[in-house]
DNA sequence: CAGGATCCCCTACGATACTG
DNA sequence: CAGTATCGTAGGGGATCCTG
């Protein structure tokens, strides 16, 4: 199975790594299972259609399990599988280098900004560089 | 500086490795420059638009570069930067995770596709189960 | 408490042209 | 060859309100 496949499992995986809240969510669980209004308050800002729509997909991927217990007021657990946790140290890999890197690539980003401006600025000017 | 920081350093890079088309063109950029039709070639369904977007958006993170030849017919070369180098590991693993595990991920959608079909047939005849 | 229902916006992605 | 321009769409994400 080659990666250019559409079907390429790396893809599934770089989608559900590139989800908003996903991989929000499974670092949250790391330390044990969370309920709904848990889970919500860890990570504020996210609306309960969001955070839903974000756990059904896990779920559906086997990556956590959803357990409901029967009582008023209703509680549902949210905690990873074996398969969950072993997705946990690549994301970790992934955030060290984000974090050893981060500051590399703002700067990238703001001298790449810079330029742009003076090119526009310099082709009002004097109509246009390539690009 | 936190992960619940929207400004997080790992929100933008895992961004960037959910975009549908930047991790293929890193990877596909390990052996060396290539230039924009060579690009193209490799990834075969990707219109310009998108691949030139794509690329531009690595070349501001400072990931590769981007260098145009004076000649006729034009041509450009896309390159990884050093930076854009350090994050074939971190992906690599990522990848090894996706190939190993893709498998389960799928049975467990198939079977949760499964349980939740049964459960509208279910609630067709009996009323809606809890969910 | 744990969500479903609705409405709405915006951006990613794509198809199809056309150009320096 | 290496793009840009234009148009169009699906759905990810959000705000707000409602319910078993």
């Amino acid at each position: 199975m080659n990666i250019l496949d559409p079907n390429c499992p790396s893809r599934v995986v770089f989608q559900r790594v590139g989800d908003k809240w996903a991989t929000l969510v499974i670092q949250v669980l790391e330390d044990g299972p969370l309920r709904f209004s848990d889970l919500r308050g860890k990570v504020a800002v996210v609306t309960p259609k969001v955070l839903t729509h974000t756990l059904r997909a896990l779920e559906r991927d086997g990556l956590l399990t959803r357990t409901v217990y029967a009582q008023v007021p209703p509680r549902v657990d949210y905690e990873l599988t074996a398969l969950g946790r072993t997705l946990l140290e690549p994301l970790k890999i992934l955030r060290r280098w984000a974090e050893s890197n981060v500051d590399q690539m703002q700067l990238a980003r703001e001298a790449f900004d810079e330029a742009q401006d003076e090119a526009v600025l310099a082709g009002s000017a004097s109509v246009g560089l390539a690009r």
